[in-house]
DNA sequence: GCTTCGACTGGAAGCGCTCCCGGCCCCCGC
DNA sequence: GCGGGGGCCGGGAGCGCTTCCAGTCGAAGC
């Protein structure tokens, strides 16, 4: 191990200057093909690495990006935003990027502030869920480009899931299934995606010629559980016109409502159809299987890192950042069906 | 924002040398005290915040270090890593460091090194978790200090749960219970804490004078998921001498004996008591509520990184590394009694 | 009163790399 | 045959910081 390898320990091996080491190991310039394999057998011989911190300090750009998620998303049982990290950390290792975790708290107050904001250390953030708006004015404020995944602020550049669409799809399929009478359940209300998956299956519904009854639309502010699908069950499950179908906003409310109708000993789905959102792994465990609509949570941490590259690399023209328009990328959701619905 | 202050920013503010700057956010050498507050003062005035990149350069460390796991175990739905990353972040971020995640596959192969380890972008790593040992061997050789979590290998330095106690303290709980035949289910035999865990029963069941007999312990080598207990469960519950207690070697496991026997009719704790290890969040909330031992995941991560933390700053003395003994450090563990047994 | 020390501060040499510039050489066109 | 334009490559100035070294100045020591 000793010491490592430097650029200039290369451009004595092979003979050349430092420079032509560095045009060579970026692929820049042009470098005559034989000094290009001697400088590169050279590398290799002396197993030689470029530094990244010499790299990002010479070319001011550091190659972190930081992903930012609020505290209690990354600890949550189901592992919805990990598998987002994931695709994020994914595609920027095919990019030659790394990746800064960080979390921050509910509640933002600046003393929260992710220290790589502070310290420079990345380029650009993608933002994951729901965050503190605070986090998002101090992150705008800040002159750090950034992305949002399954969120949007402002019209700020986002990639999410097409929960509109998504929705759609169910509201068709239960359409299709002879269902005229459907329910809506939700959860955390305040949530973009929360509210485009209600707005998309009640417009599909009315565009079927099914109307959802505004009494069979029931929404709550608080966390989507499993428990919370099971408390607000009630509602439309005790209705005396019962919905012979319920769309909940992800599966886990989708499963707290089959435990609510199973303790009432109704039949998922002879009594009630139930169709969830996510697919999320217990979702094809579930008694009955649950049809849900699957979303591709790697995918859109890989492009929402991918946009951000793009944004954080194209900055070193800093006045075009605020140019180019915000994009809103969608993924594409899928409907599973399985027995619940 | 336009462009951020430098060191030199600040020095010409406060009418001092760059070194001096340099002294005084670092808190090192010797300053009066008036030209320390003008620096400060200077600094908070101008919002300057030393650059990482630079800091690393000139001083030949990075700041950064690596937290590896294998990928299945990051994706797992119950988050006991992400537990541990969480503390290991918590803690970097009270020292001052940055954390990088990667994950290796579970057979690793020479390529799917993380890259931090070529590029030395990091002074050392985290290990969680089992990993292909090849990855261990290939990490040893660069010589990066690192520090396992939760895995044994070889005599590196490593933290881990006290596995062997907790499962004396079921023992002892179970023995103070009236049960004198007891059992054991375990899963991913390889595993050092599966392994401590079942000694650690085994040993504290004999020692209490009601050994377990050879026929009740049942192991495999297969994932340790809640399907793997009801499994196996059959090998105990079909037992015409069934025990009247099991201790399975996580929660996950007992859980799916928990499954099994509720399928053959058996009470659970009537028939059968069953304790888990883990306390994973479902364990207070299944039916029954489990009994299980109490591990403490961040304070698994907080500990590791603040070992590694330290090896890998007195790291400047290249030859002590080898030097000093490795350590291995035991988080304790509770018992926490609920229904199940 | 002059040396000696210490406390303090400034200068400057890098850390390993990128990238601009300038220069060499060779080939082409007229 | 001569000028000009590329293609290629080397030099060198930084990027922002740490840290060694030298130098200044005031006060204590003889």
């Amino acid at each position: 191990m000793s010491t490592r390898a430097t650029i200039s320990d290369v451009a004595a091996e092979a003979g050349v200057a430092i420079s032509t080491v560095s045009l060579v190991m970026n692929g820049k310039g042009a470098v005559a093909d034989a000094t290009r394999s001697r400088v590169q057998t050279a590398a290799t011989r002396l197993g030689y690495t470029p530094s990244r911190g010499a790299r990002g300090l010479a070319a001011g750009r550091t190659g972190n990006l930081g992903f930012v998620l609020r505290e209690d998303h990354f600890r949550r049982s189901e592992p919805f935003y990990t598998r987002v990290f994931l695709g994020a950390e994914f595609e920027a290792r095919r990019r030659g990027l790394y990746v800064l975790l960080a979390t921050v708290p509910d509640h933002y107050t600046p003393d929260d502030a992710p220290r790589f904001l502070q310290e420079h250390t990345v380029d650009g953030v993608v933002v994951a869920g729901r965050v503190d708006d605070a986090f998002l004015e101090a992150l705008g404020q800040s002159g750090i480009p950034f992305v949002l995944a399954d969120y949007a602020w402002q019209g700020a550049a986002a990639v999410h899931l097409d929960n509109e669409g998504g929705a759609a799809l169910v509201a068709d399929h239960l359409v299709g299934r002879g269902h005229t009478r459907a329910g809506f359940l939700g959860a955390d209300a305040r949530h973009p995606s929360m509210a485009a998956r209600r707005r998309g299956f009640v417009s599909a519904m009315a565009a079927a010629g099914h109307a959802v009854e505004d009494a069979h639309v029931v929404v709550s502010d608080e966390a989507a559980h499993r428990r919370t699908g099971a408390d607000l069950a009630g509602h439309l499950l005790d209705l005396p016109d019962r919905p012979t179908a319920i769309f909940c906003a992800n599966d886990a409310l989708a499963l707290g409502l089959v435990d609510a109708a199973r303790a009432r000993g109704l039949d998922v789905p002879g009594d009630v159809a139930v169709v969830g959102f996510d697919d999320v792994e217990g979702a094809a465990l579930a008694t009955p299987p649950l049809t849900t609509v699957r979303v591709y949570k790697e995918q859109l941490g890989e492009v929402a890192l991918g946009l951000l590259a793009e944004r954080a690399v194209a900055d070193g023209a800093e006045s075009a950042r605020f140019a180019r328009a915000p994009a809103v990328t969608r993924i594409a959701t899928d409907l599973v069906v399985r027995a619940s619905g």
